[in-house]
DNA sequence: CTATAGTAGTCAAATGCATTGACTATTTTC
DNA sequence: GAAAATAGTCAATGCATTTGACTACTATAG
């Protein structure tokens, strides 16, 4: 791999982050796989539909539901009717759910720091831009 | 997503990326999946023992084999007795496996032209330095 | 030169992930 | 009000991945 492309290049750091963040997840007793942090990271405060998560995580409503099915019976999640249409339901995150938020996003930021400490805050930061201006381009659901 | 971390930023153009290569082989006639490129990918022109595709790719011997197998079955590796160890067989490119290559080095280029053109090219350069640093510290196999 | 430990790879079973197709219930549109 | 679209579920299937146990061969130490 002398000259590996970009795309690998994004790969490695983020698959480093990904086994990281699950890692601790498991050692503090809030086990998740990656397919299912995959899911929940894209649920907002309101709670989401499930049309919107497969969406957002590019997979089929099938296995959106899927997955909301384990994470609702790991108590991370709940599912509510969704008042304006009674057709759907929400999904919306639990306190147990959110205390496996700030374990991930503690994590996460540690991360963040020490790669800040390696390439310096500039680059950090020019990294963080481009990555944005490259998500304009690269995300359907930006 | 108002403000999504540096993972999930890593992650988006990464799979912009690995979905547009796999498409345009499919399109091509040499259908791969993901889980297969992520192997074939760490070939390296003298041929590769299974461990080491399966070390480089971070799974297991077995689903390494696995995926060989595959690959064999469609024409694009050939495994062949390692003149150094009875033990071991080095898995190597066929022709075929070739011409898929190409194909796919096409895509990638022509992708990472249009991230140049949305970028700029000191910002594109910046990125690439950026990702090469931060695989100093994130990839185990570097 | 032989006993032992280590390495390369395979076999088999089980689980997790993702996809397709068909279906119900509800809402929207015309 | 009828037709089309949308939200979600059920069922079946195949692909991906893991774990554990195993064979064959190599390297090392005594």
């Amino acid at each position: 791999m002398a000259d590996p492309n970009l795309g690998v290049l994004l790969f490695i750091p983020y698959r480093h982050m990904e086994q990281r963040i699950i890692a601790a997840l498991n050692r503090a007793g809030y086990p998740v796989t990656a397919a299912q942090a995959h899911i929940f990271q894209r649920i907002n405060d309101e709670g989401s539909r499930l049309v919107e998560l497969a969406e957002a995580a590019s997979t089929t409503k099938q296995n959106a539901g899927f997955l909301v099915d384990q994470l609702e019976k790991q108590g991370y999640v709940e599912r509510v009717p969704d008042p304006r249409d009674a057709r759907a339901r929400l999904v919306r995150i639990t306190a147990r759910g959110r205390e496996a938020v700030a374990v991930a996003a503690g994590v996460e930021a540690a991360i963040e720091r020490e790669w800040r400490e390696h390439l310096g805050a500039d680059e950090t930061e020019q990294l963080r831009a481009a990555l944005l201006r490259l998500r304009q381009i690269t995300d359907p659901y930006a």
